[in-house]
DNA sequence: GATGAATGAGCTTTCATTCAT
DNA sequence: AATGAATGAAAGCTCATTCAT
């Protein structure tokens, strides 16, 4: 009658590490904090992710996916383009209040860390599962003549440079407004840069 | 009969730990690293700079006002609001090229450890060189008729957002072309994101 | 229906860890090393062996058994005390390149770990039924009037002091030659060392 | 006014951690337990040896290094090559009694922690100077006429073998008599084993 | 007998910072 | 101003052993 299956144990060291992550940065969580956070040994944490940079790539796979799967489903509804991406902006900033520690891992654990990622999530080795429905995202709006036809990264940086930047600059409260006020009028923005001229 | 002023082993300093910092991130960086690519001992540095976290909120003062200082200029000359976009998406490709330490230890140190900025950089402080001559550029295009009235952080974080994302996106060495190649088609869909409707 | 008998699995245990103390050395190889070369369960291991120490004493006892009675075959034989030399040093050789986990269990985890056997295998306790047979070898030779009497530590420590070198000296791949090509020379420096005078 | 030089300090950690490896073993010796016993901290323990495996290895050069020295003063000696033999013998159980240490860092910490020694001191790299000398002796001893003709490994095998068989049981308490009273005997039965036939 | 998750003490090593010189 | 040896807390990780199932 195990109360805890292995997999809910991996479960919750990610869920836990993921906070503590974003929270503090990737140095200065310690293993330790995570074990204890999840109400286990240090010893025992190693049962379950062989070296701490090895968590911080199984954390990257699964938000990657997570978002991968959030955005695939926008891509396979029956919205214009322009509702498209308020969808978009508007998961991402719902993601960012409702679980910030899955956006903010994204900007400050991975973006910052080449060191720790360098080996085994070179590219996007790790996050495709995510780039590559944008890039289905971009490819079905150019298709349908309603996005002008420019260089993929191009509109994937303003796409996620630009939210990415909103939740910072929420992070650090300096926002005068609550993310949701900005979503239509970031949403306009971006149509507006990658619209059909 | 002092060859070296103390203004100038402080700035071996800022130079030295930028590159290092930016190369391989602040916590991987130590204070021997620094020293000895000064050429220096551990001992002296702490003449100079009384921690390790006052010498990251240095340099990004530092950054901050090269930064500020550059924008005004652009926004001290005759140019159109267009022709500004132009010009500051270009100065920033270009730093980002020639010193890429400056805007990497933006994206990769200051905003990522959130922790070590913490006391003393809240908010803006530490950047408000920087942030002011991009207030007075949106508030000039504004004046001007030619960009649409909007909340400054918006578009600051469109701008902000969109240019270090794509550096990012060039520092992986994920950009198929030459950051330079993007300038104009980057200029544009800013201006049209912000652009009077 | 039991396929494995309990001293089946135990000889399993002595024959793997065997291999991997003298392989690893005894600190390297842990006791998860050990029950997955067996094919059991970490757990399991501990009702086999109730301690790491208690199994490295064990070992010990099994080789010194193994020695012990293949000295005795060569005591009981019609050999002249020359003969037995050879076939003395010939068994010890031949055990080394057969089953060199044999003799370097003795050579590099006994001989060395003075800590592990401090306990339970003092003086010669676990090696006596080797230790013994070699006695009988040498007051057989000095009451024959082959051998000079002498204390017999001196004699045991020529013999056993460089059977153990050479073999050492093979393990390292230092020899020029084959062991076995060694056995003549060094049967006959030892019977020269020791006959009477 | 420095009391003790940065040479001093090295050697008082050498001589430190020879004796706690000999007595206690390479892996139950820490870090800690030298810094303790030389009373410096761990961390400057680092500025000496840069790991606890470069440790050993320096120890086992400067075990040879000494070795080696002595024996080439015998080899220099106008002795003959019997007395020679008993010399070494000699010098050798001297060493033993006085320094323990030394003979037993070669018994039970070289000669059994392989894995330790495998980067670096392959073959016979780090107790070249040792090994050298011994080949000298026989050298010598073939061309005066002394001593018989043979691979030298075997009658180093002989020789090390031996001496090293002796010390062991010594440390292990067994011998019936202080390791003096056996130089002549095994001095006299090395060479018998050794003299041209 | 058998399993393997769990424990936790303890290891090697690092590094910001200090301070006697 | 300059040196660099010294400190010591703390990190990541290991592993013999236990125990509920």
């Amino acid at each position: 009658m195990a109360r805890i299956s292995k997999e809910e144990r991996k479960n919750s060291i990610i869920s836990a590490s993921l906070q503590l992550f974003s929270e503090r940065g990737f140095y200065i969580t310690t293993i330790p904090d995570i074990a204890s956070k999840v109400g286990m040994s240090v010893g025992n944490f190693y049962n379950y992710f062989t070296s701490k940079d090895i968590l911080a790539k199984e954390l990257l796979l699964y938000i990657a996916d997570y978002l991968g799967q959030e955005i695939k489903k926008i891509n396979e509804s029956n919205l214009t383009t322009e509702e498209k991406i308020y969808e978009i902006v508007s998961m991402y900033f719902n993601l960012a209040q409702k679980k910030p520690e899955m956006i903010e891992y994204f900007l400050r654990v991975y973006l910052s860390n080449r060191e720790v990622f360098k080996d085994g999530c070179e590219g996007m080795v790790c996050v495709s599962s995510f780039v590559t429905e944008m890039m289905i995202f971009f490819d079905d709006g150019v298709s349908n003549g309603d996005l002008h036809s420019q260089d993929f990264f191009s509109a994937f940086g303003l796409f996620m440079g630009y939210l990415g930047g909103m939740v910072f600059l929420f992070g650090e409260k300096i926002l005068p407004e609550p993310l949701e006020n900005y979503k239509s009028s970031i949403s306009l923005n971006i149509y507006n840069a990658l619209k059909t001229r």
